[in-house]
DNA sequence: TTGTAGGCGTTATCAA
DNA sequence: TTGATAACGCCTACAA
């Protein structure tokens, strides 16, 4: 049989309510009392039931995180670095994962909210925010991870994803390549648009013109990486380098090159956004842009522990976080030196 | 404001009980009061508190899942097994990471026992079991993940670590390979004890003497499994081949075999414990034992899902469902053909 | 310093 | 079919 409250009270011959403040940790109680009660609890196990204790308190110590698929790369990364800072404040976790629907982020939306999670972190699909909206409304705390939606009036915690991309571009091209392939995300979330005007302007910047026909849609899974680079792979006038918007899409990529003995970076050269443990074991080693994913799960964790705290005071507030992606030059885009065969 | 069942109860002219019969979906009301308190809940946008709920009924709905990294290939995987049909089956799960450190699970164990979790999965880190044997004592329905222990009155679903070892080494031998070290992860648990006397066995059965000196011992992470085969390399007598226990200490090997360009595998053979996505990228391919980890989780969480439904009739009992892992034979150990250069 | 008692939102028993 | 009402275990005025 579990110990509640009253047998620790019974068993010392105090009320309940002394038993609890001891316990609990406040008001007053003379230390002889208190002496008591924590050898009595301590010697019958006693435990308090958090559930008993959200119901009083409102407050659950717990919180939600929803991603889309905690088997990328980045996510895994992502939620260890939330999981590390909630721990250390005795917050939980609760983990879902999406899988970039709709109605399964808002079914795991209501769940959450009935179980009455503190806070939550969550990496919006995108499509059909209303229900995250009307949460924030609520007074739900929220941190949104990686994805930007400019109308939550809430706190988001990302790369700049447009600098990153233009940064991967421009590198291709200065290494001489002119027919730049892009493999896209799903379209509609702003990250990949960011990615995707990141790449344009740098084009752009250097006078080269954006070709369409360059430009694949993806859905940020592996599948999609590879057929799309299939696609390049059989064009007749075929890019030279391509980037790809993620990691999972860049596994695809690769595994498609691997299939038809592409040379990289000689007939191909290729540079993903994301920068997995295994982007260096690669050979040539993948050039990559490399996102502090695990911080951006520390920070996301700390600042919605202070609106945790102080929730109530003040209205939820549309802020940025951005941090800074970084070019990991390796060797899957060709050298400095090399010159690039030109179609025209 | 939120929305309570007194509320719903009230706008609707009825009595609490009522409206929680309908709700709950219990009981008998007439189809006009039902209809009527179903559309005065939906009108209001009453929604149940699942905390008030679970102090009632005593069930949660939750589960805790405790491995020792979410970080790594294995266990991302078994983790989205788990949340897959947990999810199917509304149930939710805290996620927690040990890194093997027997206090920070002790931690986590009680945490969740407070929390009235239904059920439990873990990947126990094996020092120290008496906390979490005495949950499993006290009605705590529990499966173990990846490692077994045979003391523990529960559910183990693991992999035949023993034949997936052992396999793995006799094709090296079959490779032409005499002398093969191999990288352990942390001893004392009782999976890697399997994997290495999977080792010892197939070179016993093919008449290769045993020799200390060609085991390490590492504890399952990235950086330990570097500085082995660096020892490996700086051996005068150095390995033909490598067997390496697990993913991360597989990556750190590679690591340090690019760091040494040293040609895979004329001059060093390595196949590695777990086969993460990014295995077949590499140049060459690299071999390894495919683990179905997603599967593992899909189970452990089947099984626990069903011990939750008959808790309390029978004792929990010590039970055992083991997997077959797969040799994934690619280019990393060398050809059929090839000639091992012997050094006596 | 201590104890009494009400309440958090449900569920569930027992009469009506 | 309905409605009071007592729990579940804890916290917390408020009174003693």
């Amino acid at each position: 049989m579990r110990k509640t409250l009253r047998d620790v009270a019974e068993k010392t011959g105090v009320s309940i309510a002394v038993a609890s403040r001891v316990l609990g940790n406040y008001g007053s109680v003379s230390s002889e009392t208190r002496r008591k009660v924590l050898k009595e609890a301590k010697s019958i196990g006693y435990q308090p039931d958090i559930i008993a204790r959200s119901m009083k308190t409102r407050r659950t110590h717990s919180l939600g995180v929803i991603i889309s698929d905690i088997t990328t790369f980045f996510f895994t990364s992502v939620v260890r670095g939330i999981e590390d800072v909630t721990s250390q404040n005795s917050y939980n976790v609760t983990l879902c994962n999406s899988d970039e629907d709709a109605d399964k982020e808002n079914s795991y939306l209501k769940e959450l909210y009935q179980r009455k999670i503190d806070g939550l972190i969550i990496s919006p699909t995108g499509e059909n925010n209303s229900y995250l909206k009307k949460l924030i409304r609520a007074g739900l705390p929220v941190v949104l991870v990686d994805r930007r939606v400019s109308e939550l009036q809430t706190t988001e915690v990302a790369v700049d994803n447009e600098t990153g991309a233009w940064e991967a571009v421009k590198h291709l091209i200065s290494l001489g390549h002119r027919r730049i392939g892009i493999v896209n995300g799903l379209s509609g979330i702003r990250t990949n648009e960011e990615r995707f005007s990141g790449y344009k302007r740098a084009l752009a910047e250097q006078g080269i013109p954006f070709d369409p026909g360059l430009v694949k849609y993806g859905d940020f899974r592996m599948e999609k990486g590879r057929q799309a680079t299939q696609e390049f792979l059989n064009m007749r006038d075929r890019p030279t380098a391509m980037f790809v918007a993620n990691e999972p899409m860049t596994t695809g990529a690769l595994l498609a090159l691997g299939e038809n003995k592409t040379k990289i970076p000689e007939e191909m050269a290729i540079l993903g956004f994301d920068d997995p443990v295994w982007a260096p074991l690669l050979n040539p080693p993948l050039t990559t842009v490399r996102q502090p994913s695990y911080s951006i799960g520390t920070i996301a964790a700390q600042v919605l522990l202070q609106k945790i705290r102080k929730v109530g005071r003040g209205r939820s507030l549309h802020e940025e976080i951005v941090l800074k992606p970084k070019l990991m030059i390796r060797e899957s885009c060709g050298e400095e030196t090399s010159t690039r065969r030109t179609t025209d």
